[in-house]
Order: structure tokens, then C-alpha cells, then sequence
DNA sequence: AAGAGATCCAACCGCTTCCAC
DNA sequence: GGTGGAAGCGGTTGGATCTCT
């Protein structure tokens, strides 16, 4: 009788595009246990893949917070002015993207936005626009200081993109939800949502005390109370400009322990009730 | 309608960095 | 400080789809 480690080695390991039943197992597999050791994954969730095949997908297409779809006009300017001060740093481009992964903004990039920024070398049109020089929607989107440095920590926040959670939570569980956000539903009870925080919060004790609500069906807000902490899902383009910058501040999410791209921000509870 | 070329994007590969021992 | 394993990262590939002729 062979034993288990050499049946395991002998596994070929799967290559190529990923079926729906793959995603649902690993997808159950991290809710379930949480994000721990890649290389132990696949053979606990039952994939013939190996440990960086599925760290690869989970970070480009299952994890919860990723919007899919063309990106906008803002993202396009954002990933031309970070790409003159970054050069080809995907990942750090990502974490002023929330939502875009590091492989989508460089498939964008090479499949779109070389070319253009090329043609327009060609034709003598200065590009990427200057932050200063870009249209004034977006200097006067609530940001008082006008600060024309690209993208820096502290306006990184100004306007940002939608975010989806459609694998995550349905849309039954927001309608549950008091869309007045004067009152927050308990975290408990609530499965789908249960495993969202556990998977997005790395399953840290940051999950303790958290709650969450819709303020005025624009955002999904989360809550935590020791700490007056809050970590919005903006839910609405513009959401940021009814913000003023003295309401928001940017935290690093390396601070939390967290290793995906949201932003947190400190804000007042008055503030986000008046929305 | 068909086929050739272009485009897009998910996934792989290999190198580097990090970290525990 | 050295080593090995895991994770992170950027470049590249290959197949599916789209567009053009």
C-alpha cells in the first residue's frame, strides 16, 4: 500500500482556467478556515492545484471587494499618474484601486493605456495630464486644500470607485437593512455577511464588535466600536464628496494586519448619519 | 460566411523578498 | 549569518473572443 504523502506527489497538479465547482472549493475552503498556508490549501480544499495557483485566484477573482468591468475614466488618470511616479509597481498602483487587482491594471495597461500614452507621445499632447491641469470636477469634489500632489495618502480618498460584493452578500440581506443608517444590524445572525468580514479581516480579533448598516443606500458601513474606526464600502461614485477632509482620513491597512486594498477611515459618527 | 489578424485577460513562470528556524 | 519554504511580484504566454476584410 502506497502511503498518502506519495499518492500527493504523484497528484499532477491542474493547469489552465479555473471551473465554477474549483472556485466554489476554495472559495468554501477560506471561508470556512480562513486565509492561512497556500501550499496546505489545495490538498485540504481537495484541488489538484498547487498552493500559488490558488493564491493567484483567490487574490484576482474570488476575494470579496473586487469590482470587475471597465474601468473608469478617474481609475484610467489614476493609473497614468501613479505609473510616472511608480513605473511598473502593479501592486502598489493597486492599493490607490480599490477593487482592481495588480494583474487587471496591468492587463489594462498593456492592452490599452501603453498605446495611448505612445500615440499621444507621438502627436506632442502632454499625457498623463498633469494632477493640477485635469478637469476642475475634480478639485472641487471636496478636497479644500486643492492639493494638486498625485494621489498622495491623504487625497487618495477624494472619489472613489464603486465596489462590489455580489458574491458576498446578496442583495435580499441589504434590504434588510435600516437604509436610514440610524440603526446598525448586529454582525450575528447574518451568515453570508459573517463570512465576508471573517474572510476580509483576515479573521482577526478587528472582528469583534464590528457591525454594520446602509447609510442612506449609499454605502455599506462598518463599524468598529472600541476605537470609533470605520471602514466604508462605497457603494456610489461620488460618495467621497460628501465627505470633507477634515471627516476622512486615510489609514494604511497594513495597520490592521490586513493584506487587501480597502481603505479605512475615521469618521464621525454625526457625519455619517447626516448623509 | 469564413479565415486571418488583433485584442483581451486569466493564468503560469521565474525571480526576489520575507521570515522562521 | 545561512538555509529553506512560502509569499509577493512583474513579465510573459496561450487560448478565447472580437474585428476586419
Amino acid at each position: 500500500m502506497r502511503s498518502k504523502s506519495s499518492e500527493n506527489a504523484k497528484l499532477k497538479h491542474k493547469k489552465g482556467l479555473w471551473s465554477p465547482d474549483e472556485d466554489q472549493k476554495l472559495r468554501d475552503y477560506i471561508v470556512n478556515h480562513g486565509l492561512g498556508c497556500w501550499s496546505a490549501v489545495p490538498i485540504q480544499a481537495g484541488l489538484q492545484r498547487n498552493g500559488k495557483s490558488c493564491r493567484l485566484r483567490w487574490i484576482n477573482y474570488l476575494r470579496p471587494g473586487l469590482k470587475r468591468g471597465i474601468f473608469t475614466r478617474h481609475e484610467e488618470e489614476i493609473i497614468l499618474t501613479l505609473h510616472c511616479t511608480l513605473g511598473n509597481k502593479w501592486s502598489q498602483m493597486s492599493r490607490y484601486l480599490p477593487g482592481r487587482t495588480d494583474n487587471e491594471i496591468k492587463n489594462y495597461w498593456h492592452s490599452y493605456l501603453k498605446k495611448k500614452v505612445e500615440n499621444s507621445e507621438n502627436t506632442k499632447i502632454p499625457f498623463p495630464l498633469n494632477y493640477a491641469q485635469r478637469d476642475s470636477s475634480l478639485e472641487s469634489s471636496g478636497n479644500p486644500g486643492g492639493s494638486s500632489a498625485p494621489y498622495s495618502e491623504s487625497d487618495g480618498c477624494r472619489k472613489l470607485p464603486k465596489i462590489m460584493f455580489a458574491d458576498w452578500l446578496s442583495l435580499d440581506q441589504f434590504h434588510e437593512f435600516d437604509a436610514s443608517g440610524e440603526s446598525s444590524v448586529s454582525r450575528n445572525g447574518c451568515r453570508s455577511s459573517d463570512s465576508q468580514e471573517t474572510v476580509m479581516n483576515g479573521g482577526k480579533e478587528l472582528n469583534e464588535g464590528l457591525s454594520y448598516g446602509l447609510v442612506d443606500d449609499l454605502a455599506l458601513k462598518y463599524e468598529h466600536q472600541e476605537n470609533g474606526l470605520y471602514d466604508l464600502i462605497i457603494c456610489e461614485d461620488d460618495l467621497c464628496e460628501n465627505f470633507s477632509s477634515s471627516d476622512v482620513s486615510l489609514y494604511s491597512c497594513d495597520d490592521f494586519g490586513q493584506s487587501d486594498t480597502r481603505f479605512l477611515y475615521n469618521l464621525g459618527e454625526a457625519r455619517l448619519r447626516s448623509l
